[in-house]
DNA sequence: GTCTATAGTCTGATAGAC
DNA sequence: GTCTATCAGACTATAGAC
C-alpha cells in the first residue's frame, strides 16, 4: 500500500472521494460507496490508501492546500488596497467553497472527523491559512475600514461565508463574487 | 410505543440525546450510547421513540421551538430601537447555542440528517425563526443602521453566528453577550 | 493494481418475559 | 416501562489469487 504518495491517480481518487464526503458526509460514506465511485472493487481500495481515515486526511489536506494557494494568488493579482484585499480574500475563499463544491468544503465541515494525529500533521496547514485571512482583517483594520477585535472579526467573517455552504443555490441568480462584494459592503457600511 | 407524546419523561431523554448528538454527531451517536446515558437498555429506548429517527427530529423541534421562544421573549423585554432589537436577537441565539449547548445546536448542524418527511414536518417552525430574524434585519435596514440586500445580510449575520459553535471557549474571557456585541458593532460600524 | 471471498465487528431494531 | 436475547444486515479491513 502506497502510504503518503502523491500520484497522479491518488490525486484523482481523492477529488472522487471529496465530491462523495460534500454530498452525503464522511460518516455515511461507506468504502463500497468510495469504490464503485471510483470504478473498482472495495477491497482495491486498500491498495492506494491505508484506511478510511487517511482518504479523509487527504482530501482535507487538498482541500486546505488549495485553497491557501488560491487566496495567495488572488492576492498577488488585486489592488493593493485594504478592501480590494478583503475582497480578494472573501471571493477566493467562495470560490474553492461554492464552484469546486468538494476538498475546502470537507476540510471545514469534516474536520472534527479527523483522528488527532491527523489533526496535528494538518493544524499548521490551516492555521497557515487562517493567518493569511487575519493579516488582511488587520490591514483593513489599521486603515480604519472595519472596527472591531480583530480576533473575532476574523472568525464572525469567515463565519459568514462558511456557512454559505448551506444556503447558496448555485443556479441562482448570485455569483460567488457577487456574495464577496456584498459581505465586504456590509462590515465596511457602504450601501452595496 | 408513544409516538408523538410529550411527557416529561420524553423531554428528558430528548434532552439527554441532545448532548449526544452535539459531543459526537447524529451519525457516529448508536442507539446503545443513547441508551447508556439515559440509564436504560438499547431494546427499551424504542418504547420511547419508533426509532432513531424520531429521537433526532424530537431534539431538532425541541431546539427550534425553544431558541423561537427564547428570541421572542428576548425581543419583548428590550428597548424599542432597531440596535437594540438587533442585538436582542444575536444575544438570544448565542445563548441558546452556546450556553445551552445541545437541542439547537442539533437543529442547526444536523438538519441535512433528517428524512424528508420530519424535514417537511419541521421546515415551518424553522421558517417562522428565520422570518423573526428577517424582520428585525428589515428594521434595521429601514432604519438605515445597516446597508446591504435583506436576504443576505440575514444569511451572513446567521452564518456568523451559527459557526461561532466550532471556534467558542466558554471557559474564555468573553461571554455570548459580549460575541452580540462585537458582531452588531461590526455591521453597524460603530468601535467597540 | 484489481479481483473474489470473507473474517470480525457493530448496527438498528424486534420479540416476548416480567 | 424495562429487561434479555437475538436477528438480519451493513460496515471496515484483510488474505491471497491473478
Amino acid at each position: 500500500m502506497n502510504v503518503m504518495n502523491d500520484s497522479p491517480r491518488r490525486k484523482e481518487l481523492t477529488r472522487q472521494a471529496a465530491q462523495l464526503f460534500v454530498q452525503e458526509g464522511f460518516d455515511r460514506t461507506t468504502v463500497r460507496m468510495l469504490a464503485q465511485e471510483m470504478g473498482i472493487k472495495s477491497g482495491s481500495l486498500f491498495h492506494h490508501f491505508r484506511d478510511k481515515q487517511e482518504i479523509l486526511a487527504a482530501v482535507i489536506e487538498e482541500g486546505t492546500q488549495n485553497a491557501l494557494l488560491i487566496a495567495r494568488a488572488s492576492l498577488e493579482s488585486c489592488d493593493h488596497t485594504p478592501e480590494a484585499r478583503l475582497q480578494a480574500m472573501a471571493r477566493a475563499h467562495l470560490e474553492t467553497l461554492l464552484t469546486d463544491r468538494n476538498a475546502h468544503v470537507v476540510a471545514l465541515y469534516e474536520w472534527r472527523r479527523l483522528d488527532p494525529e491527523a489533526r496535528d500533521h494538518l493544524i499548521h496547514l490551516r492555521d497557515a491559512y487562517e493567518a493569511l485571512w487575519e493579516a488582511v482583517i488587520d490591514e483593513a483594520l489599521d486603515a480604519g475600514l472595519i472596527h472591531g477585535d480583530r480576533f473575532l472579526v476574523s472568525r464572525f467573517v469567515m463565519g459568514a461565508l462558511n456557512w454559505t455552504v448551506r444556503w447558496y443555490d448555485p443556479a441562482g441568480p448570485r455569483s460567488p463574487d457577487d456574495l464577496a462584494h456584498e459581505l465586504v459592503a456590509m462590515i465596511t457600511q457602504r450601501p452595496a
